[in-house]
DNA sequence: CCGTATCCGGAGGGATACTG
DNA sequence: CAGTATCCCTCCGGATACGG
């Protein structure tokens, strides 16, 4: 598969590759409300909120796939489906906190940065720079 | 700013908007490899491979917007501008190791789950489902 | 209640050409 | 060498409507 044996620190392609996976704009909130427990479809769709139904199937199709999440069909009237984490699931959970931690640590110096160099960008070197990327 | 003061375990927001900074498609893989050490432009996108100048300076002056990496310009014939992670960056690079070294320890795991899934998908229970999600 | 199918706008990102 | 500007096309993802 590798076209050749490229060895970088931390197998930078493997990380992509999960960044792609978890990178998206719903997996981390789905996974994370998961680990709260097992969860029905319409339940997930209202704690996470602003996801449509479609995103919400979509993403969690997806993380069925990579065995992060196991779907349950009780086939009663009216259907009853839960969506619970794996032992994957869990401990791709924690990972991500990891990532999460660092980023309540260092919002605030990233806003700052960010207004710094927004602050410069539209200043004096006359090429209008129109960056109002508000994250 | 919020609608209501939603409060998930690891404060599900910042990390999906941190995640929006790191999680596209470039980002990551120019943090590792300025983890090694200061580069210059072409150098870098030598290394990455695969990626165009426009998607490199877009990434870089993301980052840089972010506070993670210092851009250094020697004005020079030819001109020559350094790359260089700052010490946010450096401790992104940390953390998104740990995220590295997870995809690393599991990525097998989840290529197998995937291999599952996608067998029984085009199989016996006749809704010929076509998500051949290649990351 | 739990999805799937279709339509569609907009962001992401590659190729190329030009500048300092 | 280090960018910027333009074109263009793909895919993400929201809205809506329909089926089991």
């Amino acid at each position: 598969m590798s076209p050749s044996h490229i060895h970088v620190p931390a197998d930078c392609r493997t990380v992509t590759e999960i960044l792609s996976r978890v990178g998206d704009k719903w997996s981390v909130q789905v996974v994370v409300q998961l680990g709260g427990g097992p969860k029905r479809f319409n339940e997930l769709r209202r704690i996470v909120g602003g996801i449509s139904q479609r995103m919400l199937t979509l993403t969690l199709r997806g993380l069925e796939r990579d065995g992060l999440v196991t779907r349950t069909v009780y086939p009663t009237i009216p259907p009853r489906v839960d969506y619970q984490l794996t032992g994957l699931g869990c401990s791709l959970l924690k990972t991500v906190r990891g990532l999460g931690d660092w980023a309540i640590a260092n919002r605030d110096e990233i806003l700052a940065a960010r207004r710094r160099f927004d602050a410069e960008s539209g200043d004096d070197h006359g090429a209008g720079q129109k960056q109002s990327n508000a994250a």
